[in-house]
DNA sequence: CTGCGTGCAAATAGTTTGCAGTTCA
DNA sequence: TGAACTGCAAACTATTTGCACGCAG
């Protein structure tokens, strides 16, 4: 299950290269949402040699592709995280960030209309919930 | 009009000083958000003297006294502007940085609703709705 | 008076960029 | 081969902190 080969061809990345297969993969197993650095200290850990310069730029080259997901916490850390293509937002746990992907048809109805009423063209939106979860709260 | 000293009792403040006077009155003024960085220069030009130090300390001090809103933009910059107390969420333009308010009583309903399906608690949220406002579309 | 507030300069933290060397196709 | 990629170090930006002084109450 190891030694595979990278040979995922990703949309927008012209070269395959092993370090942008670690942290693909990386990306992959996780459901959670990391910050660069923390995507970089867990590839050191595992032995990966993975420039942290590097980490960012496969990141950016993975939100532009549309591979990743990123978002924002209120203290301003920028996460990223492997996800589906599909327009949906996060509901993310303050203490462990473990998250929740979820839908709300009703909400982009709202916030286009809402834009429109106003005029505005050309309109997106940003959308999170915050809480604790289960499991942090039992504690 | 102008030599009239600061006599706003804000709740929070413990002292009334000529910088926070200047920073209040700014945000009073005006009706986007801002960045802490653009409320300095704008100080500076019209000769109140307040250091960038000081207008990041106040800033806080009124965010924590609920005097202000602040959000932050895809793009990560902090932006801080004088709001209404309520509850409410943001329609902003992208080029010049008008903002129309706007409540969603349902979208409230909806992500406190869903967090609640999936257990979690002490929960809020976040959401901004972004475009190009009529005038700057004209262009 | 007394200590909260101020502001400079220096420290931080996260992220980006320049550039020489490496590697995939 | 050669363009794309890598990674170190240095540069940058936004924000915070240490500390001596000033001013409000």
């Amino acid at each position: 299950m190891e030694g595979n080969p990278v040979t995922q061809t990703t949309p927008g990345m012209t070269r395959n290269t092993r370090q942008r297969g670690e942290v693909l993969a990386l990306l992959t197993e996780t459901d959670d949402f990391r910050t660069p650095q923390q995507l970089h200290s867990t590839l050191r850990e595992r032995g990966a040699k993975v420039g942290l310069t590097t980490v960012y730029r496969t990141l950016q080259v993975l939100v532009d592709a549309g591979q990743v997901d990123t978002m924002r916490l209120p203290s301003g850390e920028q996460l990223y995280r492997r996800c589906s293509r599909t327009h949906h937002h996060h509901l993310v746990c303050r203490d462990c960030g473990s998250t929740v992907e979820v839908e709300g048809p009703a909400v982009e109805k709202w916030a286009d209309k809402i834009a429109a009423e106003h005029g505005y063209a050309d309109v997106s939106h940003t959308l999170e919930i915050f809480g604790t979860c289960p499991e942090c709260a039992r504690r």
